[in-house]
RNA sequence: GGACGAUUAGCUCAGUUGGUUAGAGCGCCACGUUGACAUCGUGGAGGUCGUUGGUUCGAGUCCAAUAUCGUCCA
């Protein structure tokens, strides 16, 4: 047993830890929940990572705040689960691998076909899905790793494809037109977040369109305007002016005639598209090539007919664009200026920077493309979230974030749920069209396929829906439900063919919460890895259990696009929101304020840090930020490979360079490659690795709860298990214990409501300021005395058992590591009477029921000693006094400070190197000293020989200075009426007492400063 | 253009309901390797809280305006 206490080595060795305990928790089944009737459940769906890369910092403190809450309330009792998944991520993860095909291979997805194509990206899926799972497993994530679920994997195919089946059924899900971002190179619309804006060399041409009467003949009028897309006149349906704009009220109304092409237009009036202060007051409308001319048409439907696409999809015109037909649009741009001045309607052109969206996979411009989508009907589901947010089922941390939330679902905008991808869930809707005379017939056929089969209800496997006639054809659109193969076979026998789009994203990964406990399958739990064959329970027992979950931990630039859409399905598939909380914690920004994002290329692998600093050493730390207002700024650095200089990153250190850029160190003028997204370093060359000096925070604190730990484990020999008399406890133990009480007090109501920040730092200041500082120095004289070194030992290891299961959320590894150790040690402890300690620190119980230690009084006297203490060490310092010398102290004060004073005498020694000599009010001040005063207590150091009275007097006087500061801010505010008069009466005496203490403790300065000047 | 947040010590950040002349970590200065810890200890220097105006007996804290930065939505 002691030769175990003597082999702990000085430093933490994070590394070995992590691996041991990580494999331990796992194959013990710490992380595991399931259903249990005794405990209540606490839940925790992480946001799903995307397949596209590997996590940087910002996952690191969204997981490492997510395993903080879980293995709390783990403690605490609760059946924590946290669910683990990752998202497919369409358009992200194939723009990614085409990219990639594009470079090494020279092909594009066409030349390779669809199933090709998605049978490469699950390739790549399954490399990037491993990386990540194994990145969140070294930050130590305590998931439920059995019940890792993928938004493309079965189970969640199956949610999303019910989920479908019944908004079509209701009706939810319709048709309509969009304009979208077209990438006429790559030939698919991109997302918004896939577009980048770029100014751009361009020209800013002025037309004008003659005015016609109703004949349609021209009149003298033209009316002007100013374009930097000139072939898109092509498209016109309008021209548009300011409802109150002079020039121009005259002739609303009526019509101008578009030169290139003569159809004839009308003038419509719009205060929104249309700006007095802007060029010449009127501007053309394109609705089909316009996002904001597309609104305008949707206010002015019926006075303009139909947008006009004049666009391929290749970005050639088509049969619109009549002589220009099959040329490209910037070629035809050209053309039409030329025909424009031919006819004489053309003005003046300018040149002009004109900021233009490109495609970040193509790196072309994307055109405005109006184009057929699939819509969500969103005005009833909208509500129903809205509701729930303000009724309270569902709640911000911080509150603030409900506004975002809210404005956002009140738009009550239709969800646009197409993509023209292929990596996806593929919408499950055939369509075909027919004459109308075949109405009947087709109609009679669908519900006769319906009725056959095997298949139970008939409602639920198909809905369809036959439009209104157009031309005297109408079309058919069928969904069918999950499972329903043969029927899907047999109508693509009759010539129904399958959408080929696929659903948004958002779609699948806005069923998360119920999709990944099963829904909807009610006879069957969710199927676990390693437990195969499924158990056959009759009924799903995991669903009921976990939902709805408690908590949703992200960021919070996805409150809009992913917490709102969850709460909605959920309301809609489960009838109950999904969690009750939504904690919004900070960004991860660099140094110079950005984000941290992969395509900035300023994202740091935590696993890089993890490998420097420790894992709890980075999550302690980041921890510590994650508080209520500010995003985290990160500046980082690179370490010289060849002397360990750091050089701070700078902005062109981020930018994509081509080759290999070297960077110089500025200590040993080396230069070495550095680690960066953008390339990977030549093999054997050395490397400046990344590091984050915030970092050494976290390191730094579990390296002193390690030695903190490691000076109780030398001093445990001979420990023995047994009751400890509370009568007996010296006044540091009961400081001690006071202060434990009150740190688990606040970690515990702290961690409640999300203040992650501040509980660190009240952990922090507990372990390091008060139990190492003090408790520890305090504890040292009764170590050494064999007569009270039994109870002392007891109470620190009591002591140290609470305080490591207060950490152990925030540094799961080093605690697990130290609890151990102690289990080895002394496995039976606990004040006042002790018991056998659990077998694992993730298992342990959460601290509770310490309030009776609490003693605010106590503290306070306790507060009293520390600055007399302090007082001293002042003294020694402002003397140079070598703290080999020990000095002599005596003190004059009240009794009650004398009898602390003297109780803690021994240690006077340690902590200031001063012998108590006397205390009392009969204290009198001896020749040739130094002194201090506190106002009930003045201190005097006999200092012969090395008091410089000079020095002395100086240093009183600036004393007396500062006191004199303080005490005509307090004279100030008594002798001002309407202070007296208005503030509270606590307020007036509390300045009365704090005046009357600094007057007392002045005239004790003058006292000093009087017999040491001599007069 | 709209919304939200930030602006406090050289750096990165705390500062709960307005109440002594504002705190921490890092960095800096001085001293110190005393058997838990130099990834350490002790002491110290250093900010008037972006700017302007207002409310109040009293403002870092509340209000208004303004500047700059960040984020989301247009």
């Amino acid at each position: 047993m002691k030769s175990m206490t003597t082999e702990i080595p000085k430093q933490y060795d994070p590394a070995a830890a992590e691996a041991q305990w990580f494999h331990f928790w796992e194959s013990k089944g710490y992380f595991n929940a399931d259903p249990n009737p005794a405990k209540p459940s606490h839940v925790i769906m992480i946001p799903l990572p995307n397949v596209t890369g590997a996590l940087h910092m910002g996952h690191a403190l969204n997981g490492t705040l997510q395993d903080l809450l879980t293995r709390w309330r783990r403690m605490q009792g609760y059946e924590a689960l946290w669910m683990p998944g990752t998202d497919h991520a369409g358009i992200a993860t194939q723009s990614v691998v085409e990219k990639r095909m594009l470079e090494e291979e020279g092909q594009t997805r066409h030349d390779i076909g669809r199933e090709a194509l998605v049978k490469r990206i699950w390739k790549w899926k399954d490399e990037y899905e491993a990386r990540i799972l194994s990145q969140l497993k070294r930050i130590g994530a305590s998931c439920d790793w059995r019940r890792v679920r993928f938004t493309l994997d079965e189970v969640c195919s199956r949610a999303v494809r019910q989920t479908f089946f019944k908004m079509f059924k209701d009706g939810l899900i319709f048709r309509g037109k969009r304009l979208v971002n077209w990438d006429t190179f790559l030939q698919t619309a991109v997302a918004d977040d896939e577009v980048y804006e770029e100014e751009i060399d361009g020209h800013f041409w002025t037309f004008d369109y003659p005015v016609v009467d109703n004949a349609g003949q021209p009149t003298s009028e033209r009316i002007s305007f100013s374009t930097t897309r000139p072939e898109t006149m092509l498209g016109d349906t309008a021209v548009c002016v300011h409802p109150t704009d002079e020039r121009y009220t005259h002739l609303i109304g009526k019509h101008v005639r578009i030169p290139v092409n003569g159809r004839i237009i009308p003038i419509v009036a719009d205060a929104l598209l249309a700006d007095k202060t802007l060029g010449t007051g009127c501007v053309k409308v394109t609705p089909a090539h316009d996002p904001n001319d597309y609104a305008c048409w949707n206010r002015n439907k019926d006075l303009m007919g139909e947008p006009i696409n004049i666009l391929n999809t290749d970005g050639t015109l088509n049969e619109r664009g009549g002589a220009w037909q099959g040329v490209d649009r910037l070629v035809a741009r050209d053309a039409i200026v030329a025909e424009m001045e031919r006819l004489g309607h053309f003005g003046k052109v300018e040149d002009r920077k004109i900021p233009l969206k490109h495609s970040d996979r193509s790196k072309t411009p994307v055109e405005p493309y109006l184009s057929e989508q699939w819509f969500v009907k969103m005005d009833t589901l909208a509500q129903s979230a809205i509701d729930a947010a303000n009724d309270g089922r569902v709640t911000f941390y911080p509150e603030r974030y409900r506004q975002s939330y809210l404005s956002w679902l009140g738009e009550k905008r239709d969800w646009c749920i197409s993509r023209q991808l292929w990596w996806g869930h593929r919408i499950p809707v055939w369509s075909n069209s027919y004459d109308v005379s075949e109405l009947n017939s087709i109609r009679e056929t669908i519900e006769q396929s319906i009725q056959s089969g095997e298949s139970c209800d008939p409602s639920r496997k198909i809905s369809y829906h036959i439009s209104a006639p157009e031309k005297g054809r109408f079309q058919v659109l069928i969904c069918f439900a999950d499972g329903n193969q043969t029927l899907e076979y047999a109508f693509e026998q009759l010539g129904f063919v399958r959408d080929p789009d696929v659903l948004d994203t958002w779609f699948s990964s806005g069923l998360w919460p119920h999709a990944t406990l099963g829904w909807p399958d009610t006879t069957h739990n969710p199927p676990i890895v390693g437990q195969d064959p499924l158990k056959p329970t009759g009924k799903n027992e995991v669903l009921p259990y976990f939902y709805p979950g408690i908590v949703l931990v992200t960021s919070r630039d996805i409150i809009t696009l992913w917490v709102a859409r969850m709460v909605l399905t959920g309301l809609y598939n489960m009838g109950d929101v999904p969690f009750r909380h939504v904690c919004i914690h900070p960004k991860i920004q660099d140094g110079f304020g950005q984000t941290m994002s992969k395509s900035k290329g300023n994202g740091v692998d935590p696993i890089e840090l993890i490998e420097k600093y420790g894992c709890d050493g980075m999550r302690f730390t980041i921890a510590s930020f994650a508080g209520e207002t500010q995003d985290v700024r990160l500046p980082v650095g690179y370490e010289c490979p060849h002397c360990q200089g750091i050089v701070p990153q700078e902005q062109h250190h981020l930018k994509f360079k081509p080759g290999k850029p070297k960077i110089k160190c500025a200590k040993c003028k080396k230069e070495s490659q550095y680690a960066t997204p953008n390339y990977i370093p030549d093999e054997g060359e050395p490397v400046a690795r990344v590091v984050i000096e915030r970092f050494e925070y976290g390191r730094n604190f579990c390296n002193k709860l390690w030695n903190a730990t490691r000076f109780a484990m030398l001093n445990l020999e001979g420990y023995s298990p047994g009751d400890v008399d509370s009568g007996s406890f010296a006044i540091e133990d009961k400081w001690i214990l006071s202060r434990l009480a009150t740190v688990t007090d606040e970690v515990t109501t702290l961690l409640g409501v999300y203040k992650f920040d501040a509980a660190t730092r009240s952990l922090r200041d507990f372990v390091w300021n008060e139990f190492c500082d003090w408790y520890l120095e305090m504890l040292k004289p009764r170590l050494r005395d064999e007569s009270l070194k039994p109870a002392a030992q007891r109470i620190l290891v009591a002591v140290l058992d609470t305080t490591l299961r207060l950490l152990h959320p925030f540094t799961p590894f080093i605690t697990e590591e130290l609890w151990q150790r102690l289990n080895e040690i002394a496995p039976v402890r606990g004040i006042p009477a002790s018991t056998q300690a659990s077998a694992a620190i993730i298992i342990a119980p959460w601290p509770t029921g310490l309030d009776h230690w609490r003693d605010t009084a106590l503290e306070a006297r306790f507060y009293r000693l520390q600055e007399l203490i302090v007082a001293v060490r002042n003294v020694r310092g402002t003397y140079n006094i070598s703290p080999a010398v020990s000095v002599s102290i005596s003190v004059r004060c009240t009794e009650d400070v004398a009898a602390d004073l003297k109780q803690v005498q021994p240690q006077f020694e340690l902590l200031a190197k001063a012998a108590l000599t006397a205390a009392g009010a009969e204290v009198s001040r001896p020749n040739a000293s130094a002194s201090f005063s506190l106002g009930d207590a003045d201190g005097y150091l006999p200092l012969e020989g090395l008091v410089d009275l000079q020095a002395e007097v100086a240093r009183l006087r600036k004393e007396a200075d500062k006191l004199r500061g303080f005490i005509s801010g307090s004279e100030k505010k008594l002798t001002n009426q309407s202070f007296i008069d208005r503030a509270p009466a606590e307020v007036v005496v509390e300045v009365r007492e704090t005046l009357a203490g600094q007057q007392k403790q002045l005239a004790s300065i003058h006292e000093a400063i009087k017999q040491l000047s001599g007069c």
